[in-house]
DNA sequence: TTATTCAAACTGGTCAGACCACCTGACCAT
DNA sequence: ATGGTCAGGTGGTCTGACCAGTTTGAATAA
């Protein structure tokens, strides 16, 4: 005899539930006006309270936008940070941490192979600007640090994927929380300063002559060189 | 001179700051109980449905969970999919499907190399059940599609890495809607589909001998063979 | 006529209080 | 022990009110 889980969905849900569909079904748009909340407590029978309840879950996610006074819109610049809240999930975990360090070396290898075959002469200049910081700043474990993120994002951007960007750029609050006293190490020990900027050069050079398979490679070593570092 | 962009936060968002502070200081942590509403409102001295705006935007990104006539808790275990909110963003984008497609790209070629390294024999004989699965309906655009997509999921779940698997999921809703016609041209074409079903084989054979190199390049192979049917 | 003003009519943001539905625990009858 | 009852706490929902922005359009001034 089975039974099965009585399904109680709030009203709330439902009432995303209902937005959903309509941008699945392509009814609503990037910008597009939704009802007003009044207007939309007579069409779907239900409390202002419930609504709002609704379009404030909406608004955490980024999917929407209130603007007071005006109305409710279907947010149009997903801008930077729709993954914001991912960091939320991140702090509570306990090996989150090394799975995103993981995923982020998965999508920067290759990436950097992408990299090196669409990068644009601004992203060039770019990533040659955070390898020159990084060499000016010998022993400045903060402005290593920094250079060193930005290199990685200049990677991101010059892949020619908006959305590589975006998802690292999501993670890397938490990365950098893993980062910061591996840096701190690094630029501690000469030896090890100078690799870090040997290999960042290296795949710079990589990358400005857009040889795929050794930008490919050259981040690869690059990752396995700071994740050893990590476990110290 | 300088100004400060005036912060007219609202009330709600004041609140789900509050509880992310908590969490970053680690004062509330998995499973934990929050204070009831009601409490809450005398606490903070809002109304109560301003911290019903908040919580119900907290359970949107899976963080709380609120239970009838117990209360709300810290979510215990992100079991299925705190990224699904994601797919209504993908869906609003215009490209993301090819970037999509790429990151996917990006993520399992070096994923089957971390499955050659870390698969366990459970995972081992969830691929081989869909590798003949694809085997045996040859033509079924249907079975074949279904079995191609599982054994993409078997593959992010052989990764030993949670992360991979729950974000390939949450994009696979939209990957789906890309793949899905170019499996038809597939199946219909008995020379395509036999090299389908001879990918599928390679990449397994590889992940079981536990050959890395091979396992990366099997699956790239794969995936730049498919991407081309994509264009047609 | 044209431009300006400004009040009314929207919009979202917040609050207080009410009622319902559900869970828990204490107490009681069997 | 088992099951029933009841009270108190909790989330779920609704109503009606008021505040604070934006838009609109008619009355007014040029």
């Amino acid at each position: 005899m089975r039974f099965n889980p009585i399904k109680d969905k709030k009203v709330y849900e439902q009432i995303i539930d209902q937005i959903k569909e309509m941008i699945y079904d392509g009814k609503l748009k990037k910008g597009d006006k939704l009802p007003s909340e009044r207007t939309l407590t007579e069409e779907l029978k239900v409390s202002r309270a419930s609504i709002r309840e609704a379009f404030s879950a909406l608004e955490m996610i980024g999917l929407i936008e209130s603007r007071h006074g005006e109305g409710t819109f279907i947010k149009e610049n997903n801008d930077d940070n729709f993954l914001k809240p991912l960091s939320l999930h991140f702090m509570l975990e306990e090996n989150v941490g090394k799975e995103l360090i993981e995923i982020r070396k998965m999508i920067e290898i290759s990436g950097a192979r992408f990299a090196a075959w669409r990068a644009t002469q601004e992203d060039l200049e770019e990533l040659k600007k955070w390898v020159i910081m990084l060499e000016e700043n010998r022993g400045n474990a903060e402005m290593s640090r920094m250079a060193d993120r930005e290199f990685h994002y200049a990677l991101a951007k010059a892949t020619g994927n908006e959305l590589v960007y975006k998802f690292l750029n999501s993670i890397s609050e938490v990365i950098d929380m893993y980062l910061a006293n591996a840096m701190t190490r690094i630029v501690k020990n000469e030896n090890k300063n100078s690799a870090l900027i040997r290999q960042h050069r290296r795949i710079y050079e990589a990358i400005r002559s857009g040889d795929e398979m050794l930008a490919q490679k050259a981040m690869e070593d690059h990752l396995v060189w700071s994740e050893d570092l990590l476990e110290v």
